[in-house]
DNA sequence: TGCCGGTTTCAATCAGCTTTGACTTTTTCC
DNA sequence: GGAAAAAGTCAAAGCTGATTGAAACCGGCA
């Protein structure tokens, strides 16, 4: 489709005409909105209606910007997955040049993991599990997603001197830990546990790292 | 409801009646249809229709026995959960009583947390989050089966002679691990990694199982 | 400067489809 | 015979996407 062109404009809004811009304004406002749909209604229960309403637009002049339903969907999925990516450049590098990197990532993904974009996503993988069309929307971006994840982070964790398979199971592990107490705090909350699980992690990471310095 | 009494003779169908007891296995039909439909459809695409389908009955004949759809869901949610208790209470005493229990058990609940059962939950988890009604009818019976896991897990685990707060950390970093590596899972194949990452896990709860001995 | 034609943006309505729950009828079993 | 179970029918409600029409805006031209 032509929108796949059109998606970059949302990252980068400086494109030429007033018309364009207002334009592209627009499409960001209605993304947005379907996000926040997403978050608050679930993703089943997100209709054009709903979208538009939160969006300040009548629902014909929104179907203008993107003809139909899925569309919407798609240049939302971008969307977030542009926006994860971002957020995973910024905050490891961020995190501090010290020692204690560890703690602060771990603390800056249990942070990220617990903002609404990733409620949103996580609608979105589900519902792709029982919605093909979507999953085929979704996959290229979580598969991206994953690959960057780990290209960044061994680039950046430069003082992890271990083995890749030692550095995988870092990741890997960390990666399960949070996003399954991010889960389980979807429905339960039980923060005092949460901490200590988190303290634990912590420290098994720092005994990764600093277990058996294979690589140079 | 009148429903409450009769979700008990679902888990033991020894009523009276001719027709009683033929109408209770029709219940339980419907049930599972409808758990059929929640992993295969997802939640929210579940219809009576579909669940009638499934269970090879027309929806007048389904509505009979259930009057709305909440009333399936209801019914559903019990079954679920009591067959999830049961699981968990067979699956921990069966493994072995030898030193290795770390491993079986650790593969138990890895194999649990990927049987359709728990996909079915997990839906119904997942679109507790927006849909209220459906949240009151969940949390009491995620609650009982938290409160559940922890004391059946404390009273058989006898061998753990550790203080509390370790065997809460064991018991949550597992859980954490398995549902997030599940949930992953359900997206993503990636099977050589994880198995690394339950080798690490199985590792390091031998190691906080045996570290600090101070509960008698 | 001021007007005009054409394009872009927004609004409203409509028909088609699906789902739901109520109602009515037929069949089965005691 | 009569009650329970199963089947079929129906109207109401909600969602989607298409169509039609109005308003705003840009560029060009006298």
């Amino acid at each position: 489709m032509a929108k796949s062109t059109e998606t970059a404009e949302e990252r980068d809004p400086v494109v030429s005409g007033w018309q364009a811009q207002k334009s592209a304004a627009t499409r960001k406002l209605i993304i947005e909105s379907a996000i926040k749909c997403f978050v608050e209604l679930g993703y089943s229960n997100t209709t054009t209606t709903a979208i538009a309403e939160r969006a300040g637009l009548s629902r014909g002049a929104m179907l203008h910007h993107f003809p139909s339903k899925i569309d919407i969907v798609k240049a939302a999925v971008d969307y977030l997955h542009g926006k994860r990516l971002r957020a995973v450049r910024r905050a490891v590098p961020r995190a501090g040049g010290g020692e204690d990197r560890v703690r602060s990532n771990l603390e800056a993904y249990w942070r990220d993991v617990r903002h609404p974009m990733f409620v949103a996503f996580f609608e979105l993988v589900v519902a792709a599990r029982t919605d093909r069309e979507l999953a085929e929307i979704l996959q290229p971006a979580q598969e991206a997603f994953d690959r960057e994840w780990h290209r960044t982070a061994r680039e950046v964790f430069t003082e992890w001197k271990v083995d890749d398979a030692t550095f995988d199971v870092a990741l890997d592990l960390s990666r399960y830990v949070i996003e399954g107490m991010a889960i389980s705090n979807l429905m339960n909350r039980q923060d005092g546990r949460d901490e200590k699980v988190l303290d634990y992690l912590e420290d098994k990471l720092r005994e990764l790292r600093d277990s058996k310095e294979k690589r140079s």
